[in-house]
DNA sequence: TATGAATGAGATTTCATTCAT
DNA sequence: AATGAATGAAATCTCATTCAT
């Protein structure tokens, strides 16, 4: 890498990180792009150098930040050097995801405010930037390893996904019915009911 | 009622379908007060008479919008002349909603974004309107039918309708990962298995 | 006067109280007619009987107010019951005047911002409203009390009202170029030059 | 200068200018910045890169128009090549600037209703911008030339900046209670009052 | 007299985007 | 590649005034 690629990365990461700390204190809609430039110490007109627009740079965002979460959830399953069932696998994943939220609820308003499945979909089984370990293995490898074949495996991820993203907003951020803890014994066991009828046995 | 009522009953509702009919065409972000109001034929100025703004009246619309998806589907199973078992209710009922969602997708996109757990909730067990009839006897004798006492009814409740909303918004729109059709069996299997794991047997 | 004329008065008092109070705290620019209105009690609709506009309220506010300043400085000489010369009178009432306004910084600020030479006279000398007493005759009686003739009275008063006015804004409210009691006794000097240089001796 | 600055210059002072005019013939409250952005020939949104409001345009202009006013009487003085005792030197500056301000109503219009204490000063005392002449120096070699030591300096200049910018007004605009001509010994004679009274001898 | 819904012009302000430098 | 002045459309919202009831 050139002095000069370094520096534009430098650049662009800036307005990354910039436009991520306003679009999760202030919201999308009321950050400007002039907010975002001015922030991150560039011209209002280079930042048309590196993103299209507000929606761009957002996107890109998303994908970044949930493939984060997603593999900070892996990494600590491992660290954890248990060895785990499948749907334990599972479970520990989605579990450490939501605790990320629930320490992290401005990300998680950013993100289930911007999240949709094939933004989702996209980040984990896009091949990664240099930075990003490849999710498409993991992905793969996380079908592969159930005890029994699967019946429609991305209906299966999908449902899951959808159920936790979607009630966790309203548990996290409003404790609505109910709060986190409370509800994760339900939640965790309708996974498992998923997982168990997605079985061919 | 008396005639300026009347008058001012008939503005109201001009502005709501006007602003329902842009909301869906043209999202709410694109759709400004002006567009309203001079669709509408109202001047500007009426439509702060009736709406703090534009938000006032797209939370308006999607309650409004969400309870009469729902009386629909109640009324259909009324009409039907059936009788069901509880957990074949809430499935004719998610999928009356469903099939009217899928037949009207611009209805669909504006729900979906806009539509949160509390928007839902007080649009089911608010007081209804004087036109509208009242959910919350619907509400409670959904959960008073079951033929098992239900462990934490609302929490069932909200499960099954965040993975529906949130699932069927990728299916119906986007056929992703799959389409409605094909999502459904997988659907109506979580959901009972959610049903049946709530029951104090 | 008859039931209906005083329910009219009682809704005439109720707008100019409730303007003056606004126009005190917010500045008449920031204060709506709808504001006055509604916090009156009455209806739009009902200002507009009783007041061509908002300037026309303003300025009956700033007469009545500042003869009221005058008449209780004049009262409170009276009260006095000492016997004072000519320029001790002219001076005890203006100190009485500007202690006074130094007790109530809000009127002072909207008396100064709206008052002109014109109206102020016309507040002096107009005949005035019945339960007003009539300053004309003061202000005759205050010409003719002079030990000397006097050399145009009215440029007199007119050059030591100004003086007054103009100075004591800046004075009280800012402090600005000294607060009132550092500068009062070069004000009254200075008044007791004008007075001085008119007498015809 | 490069070109750039030259055409900001350029626009600010077609800004200004046209403001003034505006200001001048229709009042400031009538004058919205639409009328004086598309008056200046820039768009409305170019108003707000050199002004944050119609008051901080108002304001700068006030300083500027006054300081002018006293610049040219100044320079007046020095044209006329005599030499003047100290009083005599004040009285030809008011009234120079009486005469300035009687042929120019709307000046005067505009001045006395936007003028305060504090906004003089600033403009009499502040480091003028490169175009402007320093006042500083006049203000001081002002305070500095009496023939004996003033008692009280800056109070005797602002009774007299106050009390002249509070009569001229009314003489010069409605003739109340007389004209300016037919004012101008009382108010002079009332000037040399106060500044023998402020000489400590 | 009194009301207050309706008006609609118009004020202020923001901001994505362009383009000359 | 980088800048940031300029644009000007468009958005939100206010408010004096009218007029049918």
């Amino acid at each position: 890498m050139t002095k000069l690629d370094s520096n534009k990365k430098k650049k662009e990461d800036s307005l990354l990180n910039t436009a991520f700390g306003l679009f999760t204190t202030q919201g999308v809609s009321k950050t400007s792009i002039s907010d975002i430039a001015s922030k991150a110490g560039v011209a209002k007109g280079t930042f048309y150098l590196y993103f299209k627009d507000k929606y761009d740079i957002r996107n890109r965002l998303v994908a970044h930040k949930s493939s984060q979460l997603f593999r900070a959830a892996v990494e600590s399953m491992r660290a954890s050097g248990e060895k785990y069932g499948y749907t334990e696998k599972v479970i520990f994943i989605v579990n450490d995801i939501l605790d990320q939220l629930s320490e992290n609820k401005s990300l998680l308003n950013f993100i289930s405010k911007n999240l949709s499945w094939g933004l989702f979909k996209s980040a984990l089984t896009a091949p990664g930037k240099a930075e990003d370990f490849d999710f498409k293995d993991i992905y793969l490898e996380m079908i592969a390893d159930a005890p029994y074949p699967l019946d429609q495996p991305e209906i299966m991820i999908f449902m899951i996904i959808e159920l936790i993203s979607s009630t966790c907003y309203s548990a996290i951020l409003y404790s609505e019915p109910v709060g986190l803890d409370e509800l994760k014994p339900y939640l965790y066991r309708t996974i498992e009911n998923i997982i168990e009828s997605h079985y061919i046995k």
